[in-house]
DNA sequence: TTATAAATGTTATGTTATAACGTATCCATA
DNA sequence: TATGGATACGTTATAACATAACATTTATAA
């Protein structure tokens, strides 16, 4: 079994432990997204899909089920570029801290991680000291990956 | 003279010493944004001048506008929401450092201050493991201000 | 089997951003 | 002081992104 059908399996799984279903335009979506392997908007998302699979998708359905993907954490939204991507922890059954991602300019590739828990802290406590709370706590750097580099 | 007319003056006399000119209709988009105080988006721009100062403006001036100012780096650009705010640090004759922003959800009120160097170096090496070139760095952190807090 | 909720289809429209081209204004130089 | 080029701004159209509103289908439990 590859990486693409653990994952769905895992999704698959993990929706029904909560009364909720991947359905197969659901299942389509985020095989798209594990298919291009980058940060897609929702109108790359129905290129994407259309062209690779010759499946009939709508903007609407898109837009829906990304924000249904997302609820259930199993992908990321960029708040900068408006695009998603799949986490890249999905399969980790824990907590997943707060999430900074490196984003490639050019080819859109990807790179999540976990913030160090202490740095985070340090992040909150100046926030507070300025008079405001974190929410939803999201970091997103833009750069350059080595492979588009020349 | 009034804080306003500070920045003015400060920003004409700075326009002018790079060959640039401060126009009347660049000097209206400043005034809105001091006088806002908060991050405005280009269309939220536009309302805000036809509202309080009974000025004739365009959508396609204030992207220009905007723009000019963004590189003149009178004004910052907030990459998530697409808003615009005058730089704290726009009297500070300096290099500013990165820049981070706490935003209020609720009312839009901007916080910018330097990253710490320290941390910044930390994030950079960190992304340059991760095969990452940090360009334009800029962090946006979302939250909630102790006024808007209940 | 049928009532209900959930998911998706469909159409329209709102919102944000930019392209393309025309006009006006400023300023240096002949 | 004319003129030609650069810069700024006006105007229209349209691209690109996102959601509202309502209809239809599908799945599931009573």
């Amino acid at each position: 079994m590859n990486e693409f059908n653990t994952i769905i399996d895992f999704v698959e799984k993990h929706c029904k432990a909560r009364g909720k279903k991947l359905t197969p335009k659901r299942k389509l979506v985020l095989q798209t997204l594990l298919h291009a392997n980058k940060a897609l908007s929702a109108y790359e998302l129905l290129d994407y899909c259309q062209t690779h699979f010759k499946q009939p998708m709508q903007v609407m359905t898109i837009y829906r089920i990304l924000e249904f993907l997302e609820q259930e954490h199993f992908v990321h939204k960029l708040k900068v570029s408006n695009q998603y991507v799949v986490c890249s922890h999905i399969l980790c059954e824990d907590e997943h801290g707060t999430p900074q991602f490196l984003i490639c300019e050019k080819c859109n590739k990807i790179n999540e991680q976990i913030i160090d828990p202490q740095m985070m802290t340090g992040l909150q406590s100046n926030a507070q000291q300025e008079g405001f709370t974190v929410v939803n706590p999201q970091i997103e750097i833009n750069g350059i990956c080595d492979q588009c580099v020349e």
